[in-house]
DNA sequence: GTGGTCTAGACCACC
DNA sequence: GTGGTCTAGACCACA
């Protein structure tokens, strides 16, 4: 029963609901299959704890997770991956990118940033930050 | 003339707050200079109506903006661009992109896909995407 | 225990917005410390009820005091005052009341009062009316 | 045809209307007799250009004291005081700072500052600021 | 319960 | 025409 190896990080301040984060991040991580069917995601109370969070919000997550069909409620289990889920294509995962890179273009635009200055950039802080 | 030749797009869905996007766009086009000291920025009615927003939504953000230091309000013609805005190095603008990047990265290695294929990909997005 | 032991006295015909007295009467308690590090201040509901105010008002007003570095948000509980707040020195605070002692100047002069009328009438006036 | 020898002060930031601190100023006048009966107050022109203000604010303060009887519009001559006004009695015009007063007994409360050291403080402002 | 955001609509002061 | 202030009421995210 995998508890919690999975990396979550939140930005609270960003606006973005913490609840919306996390469903995000585990939907990429099923699409991935970093989490595949059958896994168990860590229990509510495991979660708020560690990322220091009302356990409603990370409740509220699942149950949207539940709703959207990616995961099922077990009794007296936790939440568990459902079968479906598999690992998606290449192109399918770095589409998913695109609402990110769309705002990444708008943003050098409206800096005045050119593409190649960008793209150098990119390269060098990818191997600076990739973990 | 305080006419409106700026192209601001609102992500309504993206949980991140319209006045808050606007300010960061307008945060953005000071630092590229492409909105200089002296340029009138499109009035509250006007973008309103353009963007589809409540007057009111405008009036916070640019507030804040004059709160900020960025704008100045001119008597009965408009919010105009401070005298001490100036252009930013390069460096400090592509570190005005590092939330952004920070969170592709992370978004990369939970869709479990690697730097090379994210990075070529990014270039082919750029050349297609770019305006 | 967020009460409301404070005292605010609003002036709703004096022509300044509604938000702005509430920031000054603010800032001048955390001036003297009668609102200290860590104190709550009354929700925004509470005060809105008890001013016979809109909820807006009073949120504008706590929004700009976040903005200024006075108080911040904490999450389900309400607005706190910072840590770096400290009690100013009595010539700092003797000098916030400038603005208003030109304008009793300005005025006497105006009404063709001589100084030492007013200020008798001062003395008089203070222990008066000095709760 | 005395013509503008009043010294009138704004404080376009303060938050009260401009047309309302002219009123208010010309009242004190006229309870002083700096303005008598008779006296023409400046065009709404000359007393535009002069305080730099739009002449629709002067023509407003001017039209109120009409309404209130305290000016008389004379046909191309201009606003001249009504008779009835008589200089008012010492007692009637410190009761016209009362406001300002309460105000600064409030503030001084709000920024823990005691009787004496305001009244001490106050002597020497007037001495060093009164004109 | 907390604060935050947004809307629709009114009125004000000033150019 | 410009921005500013306020209201009443709705919905959201979070504790």
């Amino acid at each position: 029963m995998p508890l919690s190896p999975f990396i979550f990080q939140l930005a609270p301040s960003s606006g973005v609901p913490i609840y919306r984060q996390l469903m995000e991040q585990i939907n990429r991580m099923t699409a991935s299959q970093q989490i595949k069917a059958g896994d168990y995601l860590p229990s509510v109370r495991q979660l708020a704890t560690e990322l220091d969070v009302n356990p409603m919000t990370i409740s509220k997550a699942y149950g949207l997770l539940e709703a959207q069909g990616t995961l099922k409620r077990v009794r007296g289990k936790g939440m568990v991956v459902v079968e479906s889920t598999q690992k998606q294509s290449i192109e399918h995962r770095l589409n998913a990118l695109n609402p990110l890179v769309n705002d990444l273009i708008k943003q050098c635009q409206q800096l005045d940033i050119d593409q190649d200055q960008v793209l150098n950039w990119l390269k060098e802080q990818f191997k600076k930050e990739w973990i």
